[in-house]
DNA sequence: CTTTCTGCAAACTCTTTGCACTCGT
DNA sequence: ACGAGTGCAAAGAGTTTGCAGAAAG
C-alpha cells in the first residue's frame, strides 16, 4: 500500500518539511519551506503531494476547524488542543476518557473552554446496502 | 446578549429554515430554503447571518471535517457522527467517557472506524499574557 | 518507452466585502 | 433620522485542474 505513487524530489522534499516543522503546518507554510530547497516548485505540486501522503497513512489532516487545513506528521492516533488566541496546535496523548485529557491539559495550564468530538465511519443504512 | 443584532426578516428566516432542516445544512440549502420565502434574498446576506445567528449561540457549527461549513440548530453540547459513505452527519448525545459514545453507537448499528477530539481554549503562554 | 509527475496558469468553491439603498427602532 | 441590514456584484482565500514538457520505473 505505500509504493502506489511515484517517488519524487518534490514529494520527499514535502514530506521532511512536514516532519520537519514540530507543528501543524499549512500547505503555504510547506511550500515555503520546501522552495529553499526546490525554489521552482509550485503550490499545485505541493497539494498534490500531500493529498498523496494523506491518502497513504503517512501523513495525516489536523482537525482545526479553521478553513485552512493543516497537516499532521503524527499519524498514531491522538487528540488536539487548539489555543483560541494565537492559532496554536498542540497534540494531545489519547486516554479513554475525554475528562482524563482535559483535567491532564489543565494541571499543565492550559485553560479549557470547549471540545468537539467527531465520530467517523459507516451509518446502519450504509452498511446495510454495503453487505447486499 | 441576545438583542445585539437587530430582527429582520432575513435573519427569521434563516434561523427557521436552519432549524426546520433537521439536519445539518450548508449555507447553500439555507439559501435555497429561504429563497421559496423571500425570493430575492443574497447568499450574502445568508453568510451574514448566519454569522451573527452563531455570533449570538443561537446556532452552532458542526465540526465535520470538510471544507464547507454545515450549521448546526442544537445548540447543547453533543457531539457527531459523520458517515464516509453518504456524509450524513448524525447528533450523538454526549457521556463523559468518548468510549461510551462509541459503544452506543456500534450498539445502535453504526461501523465506527475513528474518532477525532478537538479541544478549544488558551495556551499557558496566552493565559499568562492576558493575566498581565 | 510508458506512465506518472511537474510547473504554470487558469479555474473552482466557499466565503467575505464595498457600495448605494432600504428598513428597523 | 440614524445606524444597521440588504442585494448585488466583485474580490478574496484556499484548493484543484488541464496542459505540454520532464522525469521515474
Amino acid at each position: 500500500m505505500a509504493g502506489a505513487t511515484r517517488d519524487t524530489r518534490q514529494k520527499d522534499a514535502v514530506l521532511r518539511a512536514a516532519r520537519g516543522s514540530g507543528d501543524h503546518p499549512t500547505a503555504e507554510q510547506i511550500h515555503a519551506t520546501v522552495r529553499r530547497e526546490i525554489p521552482r516548485i509550485s503550490l499545485g505540486t505541493v497539494y498534490r503531494n500531500l493529498q498523496r501522503l494523506v491518502a497513504e497513512g503517512t501523513l495525516s489532516l489536523a482537525p482545526v476547524g479553521e478553513r485552512t487545513a493543516r497537516f499532521d506528521p503524527m499519524t498514531t492516533p491522538h487528540d488536539h488542543f487548539v489555543c483560541d488566541r494565537c492559532g496554536q496546535v498542540f497534540d494531545v496523548m489519547r486516554g479513554r476518557a475525554r475528562q482524563a485529557s482535559v483535567e491532564n491539559l489543565k494541571l499543565r495550564g492550559f485553560e479549557v473552554r470547549s471540545h468537539k468530538l467527531s465520530i467517523y465511519g459507516s451509518c446502519p443504512d450504509c452498511v446495510r446496502s454495503s453487505r447486499r
